[in-house]
RNA sequence: GGGCGGUUAGCUCAGCGGAAGAGCACUCGCUUCACACGCGAGGGGUCACUGGUUCAAAUCCAGUACCGCCCACCA
């Protein structure tokens, strides 16, 4: 794009003069109306390849939770980054009508109100739900609009939208009509509390203290026979006692009768194999309506199923004597044992873990009961898809989650459908007065059976149950995108969509019901990839939840941080679908990050000022920078097609932060100030390329700086940089840049050995196979380490600093301490020396030579060949430096020693600090405060101490290491944690709050810059164009 | 009962066959003309444990311990 003249774009980075840190809070609530503005369309029509997502739709009047955050953080980097790969990029939104919950609160408020939805009827009790859904309905699209996802909202839906009712009756309707979905009398969970079914998923269980009791049941022949029940309330719908056909104890009892306890009733003693016989007495009483394995045994033997508790979790029934109807089954528990105690019939009574079921939404105990529902049969679906699977068609990331999803396919049940809410999809079925059932006509499915003209005159009503929610969601990939109207452009266009993504603690929920109704409505996968991530933990580890109140607030961390850096910490903690425990750090990295990047542009901005050549580089930081570009978009494009957000975020951010800023600014500064053109254009098109890189990851602030750069078409839908196209691959300016790199290090390390101040020019005079290569980069070195490099040698003395294949001699000046920096020598002498062993001991192992790669062992030569290099400039240095001067080093010994334990002690308090109360942080020279316990003169002391350590000339002195004592330490706090269990070490070292106080100490300091910075200043940026 | 994940620097986590990494925290030095939300130099790790495979193991295999999650109709 950019002439050789350039002055097109120049112009106006010249007014953009950018303010000194960048406020997300400004800048992102600007993109956030654009983007409702002008939403991100997709086209069925054109010709793109396409790319569909769709939201896991979120509970209508729910509100943002870090779950979602999680979820569409993930979603839009995908959709934002395959749009700028030019394809046509849909991210279907919209929101689930969630029944149960969304019943539940509603009838919560209600009874607030001092009213409930009995009061008002069916119809008025909707009317409420829908007012609410109206009201509190779009709040978490515009909370979803903030995080800057690039939805296309015009084309939002909602389970209970016509078009999607229209999907779930389609579904109902075909599925009766092929037997698949039928009514009948099942064992089910109750929950007594929302008075509705609910399907196995919707049941946790639990463990919980209980009783297990033995009772004696009278035998018609005499005897007893005995059982073990944890239900006692629940005898009076014995229907049989079971034993297992091959005990022998119980043989002579088959066919005889038994008595319940404290009834009149007899019952067989029968056989079955579902008996377990080393369980409790091996006898089992048969309760069909009250369990679901005696329900079976009963259906085997054909034992009448009478049910003694009611829909209130009451008994009832004639067969419960009369002293116990009415009861509330926990309470009838207790009166029936006691009962049973005074009767003699309960031989024994002993503590015993029960199992108990709960249901998740009230946590409520489940009563299995026996009652008319609608089933799906899933079994054939879920044969079909566990087929599909097998040939590939769908595959989940990560993989582990593959096994788990067809275990369950495999173990699958027929699933109750039919719940006893209001707030939902009414069932499609009507019934005579003779109890026949009327299903729509599946060439028909939208026409009521009232209308249907074989009807005419029967009087129908309506079946007054809802389907569960799961009953319209797993349509979600399809109904959203126009089924059943297969002539739909989106649908013909959109679907399959190609990646799910979502947690995995709604893989049997929804994706794997998502997987069997794709195949079985629309014959395909409704996707090709599943993307399961993980749960976001709190900070100790547990679950987030409402009722724990442990909840992280996403909207208060993008009020603070910005949404930028809420994404930045989410993609980072992305990685193979780990949970992630909540931590502020994260996102502190993210606010940083986008800080450090716009600094990076206000940089480039105030250097792109004159005219840029885009003919090859010349220069070698430009050539270098090119070729770590061209790395690093092959790397995030990799990891992001393999669905690691995580690596593709490190990676982008290393390479923009360690190696465009931290090197490639700084060596550029020379030919900038030269005026140098073609400098000036790898400048700006690398920062073009960067933010380019970025945009999935960081829309916002790209966005922003993007525009700055003077571009009418905003980033989002600029081209996806290409390693070929963008960067410039060059393995030679790689190799002689690392070797400025390193020479750099090593200067630097020479003046913080030598104690020179950093804004002193230093001298250094390289030497050695790559001196050449320096000194034609002296530029580039003097402005990376403030270094002149000079020919010839040193007059006088000279610390040496050797490099593979370069030395530096810095001239002594007498300003340095030589036994520091002769210990430092000596240390890298041992370790190079260790190294060249090390090597050469694998080179003499013949197996080694033998069976490693060639490349490897090449590598090991090369390694030796330098190390042996090193060690003969060491020693040549060392010796120049002459001996040891004896001295003050000795003395210093216990004064290190008290250092070491005072800053430790320090150390420790101020950790301990950090949480009860902020300190003032630009305190931090002094930040042994009054608060301080050590405080005082001994905190003086720790002062004096902690700085370096000096003789009594006030001449730095080199003080050798503590040995022993370190180590010693170190295997102490092992011990200590081997010792404790880990929770008690987790608190111990770290109390709850102190991310919070943290996050309050820095915010604070922010603030204060903030203010500082901002008086009088124009706003530079955050204006409409 | 079955399955899965975790155990790596003080903290939170990457890495998952070729010489231990990041961010934060810590130490020292810097208002160096993009950034103190920063720059430079450092310290800190028998990669839970025990065996095994391999020329080579944090990484693969077997087992142990602890933490966590999921599934499960022995009443």
């Amino acid at each position: 794009m950019s002439e050789a003249s350039g002055t097109t774009s120049t112009t106006n980075t010249v007014q953009r003069e950018l303010p000194k840190s960048y406020d997300p809070l400004s800048a992102e609530p600007r993109w956030v109306r654009r983007w409702a503005e002008e939403p991100f369309r997709a086209d069925p029509h054109s010709g793109k390849p396409p790319y569909t997502i769709v939201i896991p739709p979120p509970n209508v009047t729910g509100n943002l939770h870090l779950g979602h955050a999680f979820d569409n953080t993930l979603i839009d980097t995908l959709i934002r980054w395959r749009r700028m790969q030019g394809y046509e990029a849909l991210y279907q939104p919209g929101m689930d009508h969630a029944g149960i919950s969304t019943q539940v609160v509603v009838e919560k408020q209600l009874r607030e109100q001092g009213t409930g939805r009995h009061e008002l009827g069916r119809e008025g009790f909707l009317e409420r739900v829908w007012a609410w859904k109206e009201r509190s309905g779009g709040m978490i699209e515009t909370q979803l609009e903030r995080l800057g996802v690039s939805a296309d909202w015009s084309r939002s839906r909602f389970t209970m939208d016509e078009g999607l009712s229209r999907a779930v009756r389609k579904q109902f309707v075909d599925l009766f009509h092929q037997g698949r979905i039928y009514r009948g009398e099942r064992i089910v969970n109750w929950d007594p509390e929302s008075r509705t079914t609910l399907s196995e998923l919707e049941v946790d269980r639990e463990d919980r203290q209980g009783e297990l009791y033995t009772l004696a049941y009278p035998l018609d022949g005499g005897g007893e026979i005995r059982i073990a029940t944890v239900r006692p309330e629940t005898i009076f719908a014995d229907q049989a006692i079971a034993v297992h056909p091959d005990d022998p104890r119980y043989a002579p009892f088959l066919g005889a009768k038994a008595r319940i306890p404290l009834t009149d009733r007899w019952v067989p003693v029968i056989a079955d194999d579902a008996v377990e016989p080393d369980f409790g007495t091996g006898a089992l009483k048969i309760t069909p309506a009250h369990d679901p394995t005696d329900f079976e045994i009963g259906e085997r033997h054909g034992l009448p199923r009478p049910s003694v508790i009611g829909l209130d979790a009451r008994l009832q029934s004639d067969l419960v004597p009369e002293a116990f109807r009415g009861m509330d089954r926990f309470e009838a528990r207790r009166a029936v044992v006691e009962a049973l105690e005074a009767d003699g019939s309960l031989a024994s009574r002993e503590p015993y873990t029960v199992p108990i079921g709960l249901s998740q939404r009230t946590k409520v105990p489940v009563e299995p009961i026996l009652s008319m529902q609608w089933f799906y049969d899933v079994r054939p679906a879920a044969k079909r898809v566990l087929a599909a699977l097998d040939a590939g068609e769908i595959e989940i990331v990560p993989e582990r989650y593959a096994k788990v999803n067809r275990d369950w396919l495999e173990n699958i049940r027929p699933w109750n459908v039919s719940r006893q809410l209001w707030w939902g999809h009414r069932i499609p079925a009507w019934y005579d007065a003779e109890g026949n059932v009327h299903v729509p006509s599946p060439d028909d499915p939208h026409t009521d059976p009232t209308e249907a003209p074989e009807n005419a005159g029967k009087e129908l009503h309506q079946d007054p149950d809802v389907f569960d929610t799961w009953f319209s969601s797993n349509l979600w990939p399809f109904s959203t995108l126009g089924w059943p109207d297969v002539d739909d452009p989106f649908y013909r266009r959109f679907y399959p969509t190609s990646v799910l993504v979502t947690g995995y603690d709604i893989l049997f929920f929804w994706v794997a019901r998502m997987e069997m109704s794709g195949y079985e409505l629309t014959d395909r996968a409704p996707f090709r990839h599943v993307m399961l991530h993980g749960l976001v933990l709190d900070a100790e580890g547990q679950k987030m939840s409402k009722s724990k109140g442990n909840g992280v607030d996403p909207l208060a961390v993008i009020e603070r941080s910005g949404a930028d850096a809420l994404r930045f910490a989410m993609t980072h903690a992305s990685t193979g679908g780990q949970d992630i425990r909540w931590d502020d750090r994260r996102v502190e990295m993210g606010r940083t990050f986008t800080n450090k990047l716009w600094n990076a542009a206000r940089f480039a901005f105030m250097n792109l000022e004159g005219p840029e050549d885009p003919g090859p580089p010349e220069r070698l930081a430009d050539r270098w920078i090119l070729a770590r570009l061209a790395r690093a978009l092959d790397t995030v494009t990799d990891r992001l097609e393999a669905f690691d957000l995580g690596a593709a975020n490190r990676a982008a951010y290393d390479f923009v932060w360690s190696e465009f800023c931290d090197w490639y600014l700084e060596a550029a500064k020379p030919a900038l100030h030269a005026g140098d053109a073609r400098t000036r254009h790898v400048l700006r098109s690398t920062l073009e390329s960067i933010l380019r890189l970025l945009h999935p990851l960081l829309p916002f602030v790209t966005s922003e700086l993007w525009e700055a750069l003077g571009h009418d078409e905003q980033v989002a839908l600029a081209a996806w940089p290409e390693p070929e196209r963008d960067g410039r691959p060059d393995d030679d300016a790689e190799a002689d840049f690392a070797r400025v790199q390193a020479a750099v290090g090593a200067i630097r390390v020479l003046r913080a050995e030598a104690d020179l101040p950093p804004s002193q020019t230093i001298p250094v005079h390289p030497s050695g196979p790559a001196a050449e290569l320096l000194v034609r980069e002296g530029p580039v070195v003097a402005a990376l380490a403030r270094a002149e490099l000079l020919g010839g040698e040193p007059e006088g003395a000279a610390l040496r600093q050797v490099l593979a294949d370069a030395e530096l001699r810095l001239p002594l000046e007498g300003l340095v301490d030589v036994d520091a920096w002769r210990g430092r020598q000596e240390k890298r002498l041992g370790d190079a020396r260790a190294e060249r062993d090390k090597s050469a001991r694998k080179l003499a192992n013949d197996k080694f030579v033998a069976n490693a790669p060639e490349a490897v062992v090449a590598e090991e030569r090369r390694r030796l060949a330098e190390a042996e290099a090193l060690i003969g400039g060491l020693e040549a240095s060392l010796a120049q430096l002459g001996r040891r001067s004896s001295g003050p080093s000795r003395r210093a010994w216990p004064i290190d020693m008290a250092r070491s334990v005072m800053a430790s002690a320090l150390g420790r308090y101020q950790r301990e600090q950090a949480h009860r109360a902020p300190f003032d942080p630009r305190a931090r020279s002094s930040r042994l405060d009054r608060r301080c316990p050590v405080g005082g003169a001994l905190g003086r002391l720790v002062d004096r101490l902690s700085r370096k350590p000096r003789d009594r000339r006030g001449v730095p002195v080199r003080v050798p290491r503590r040995p022993r004592r370190q180590r010693r330490v170190q295997r102490h706090r092992r011990g200590l944690r081997e010792v404790l269990p880990r929770r008690d070490r987790r608190h111990r070292r770290e109390p709850a709050d102190q991310g919070q106080r943290g996050r309050a100490v820095r915010g604070e300091r922010h603030r204060v810059h903030r203010d500082a910075r901002g008086r009088g200043r124009p706003v530079g940026h955050g204006q409409p164009r």
